[in-house]
DNA sequence: TGATTGTATCGCTGATTGGCAATATAGTGA
DNA sequence: TCACTATATTGCCAATCAGCGATACAATCA
């Protein structure tokens, strides 16, 4: 890949900020098994819902969900599946490093 | 991929945030390049040792470089290649949402 | 030893931001 | 219209942090 200028590190690191948050982590991994309204968000995630409104709307400005009006209520869900992709990666590097750490200090019980 | 727990998704969002900062970024570029010392990545980023040197602990300690000694210098480089397939990811993400921005205001001019 | 170069750390400041309570807005039903 | 529910927004506070100058630490050489 050819060496991003400036202004393209600007908008990835953006974009990796809107990652690293875990009340958004949590509300992405809940919408992932089922589309929710924002209501069913902060019953399950147990926040409030000034809070839970807001990294909606963090989350669906970045693209990353949809959001549809249902009566009352509000309908978020994934529209960017490839996110999880990010997760996976970051957790299976997370799970090495825990890993190795362990081995190091128990003395390699190894896998 | 099982539900990650509270501690898991902290974990996973401050990896996230290391990666949340164009001057990392652009650090990381450069490594994947050549391994680098910090005087050397100083000049060719532009930024200030001090700056430069807080940045690369901040990486260092999220286990995403290696660091050795040479005589006077420190040289840095990238432990782990995995996560230009996170930037990948993000890009292509942001090209398309680009992409699509774009032909929606130009009128479809498509791809 | 002292001088020089390279790197890391410290203290600070300004900017950003998650979370909150309060309030505004939107949709529903009477 | 009014009352009720669901969602979004606003103003605030405390915490985080990138960047800076100054300085400490480390390695080399004279």
């Amino acid at each position: 890949m050819a060496a991003l200028k400036p202004d393209q590190l600007d908008a990835v690191a953006r974009f990796f900020r809107v990652l690293a948050e875990p009340t958004r982590l949590a509300i992405l991994q809940e919408l992932r098994r089922n589309p929710r309204t924002v209501n069913e968000l902060v019953e399950s995630l147990g926040a409030k819902q000034a809070n839970v409104s807001k990294q909606l709307g963090i989350l669906f400005d970045a693209g990353l969900l949809d959001r549809k009006r249902s009566g009352n209520s509000v309908v978020y869900s994934i529209r960017e599946p490839a996110i999880f992709e990010l997760c996976e990666i970051v957790c299976g590097k997370l799970k090495r490093d825990a890993e190795k750490r362990y081995a190091a200090f128990a003395g390699k019980p190894r896998r």
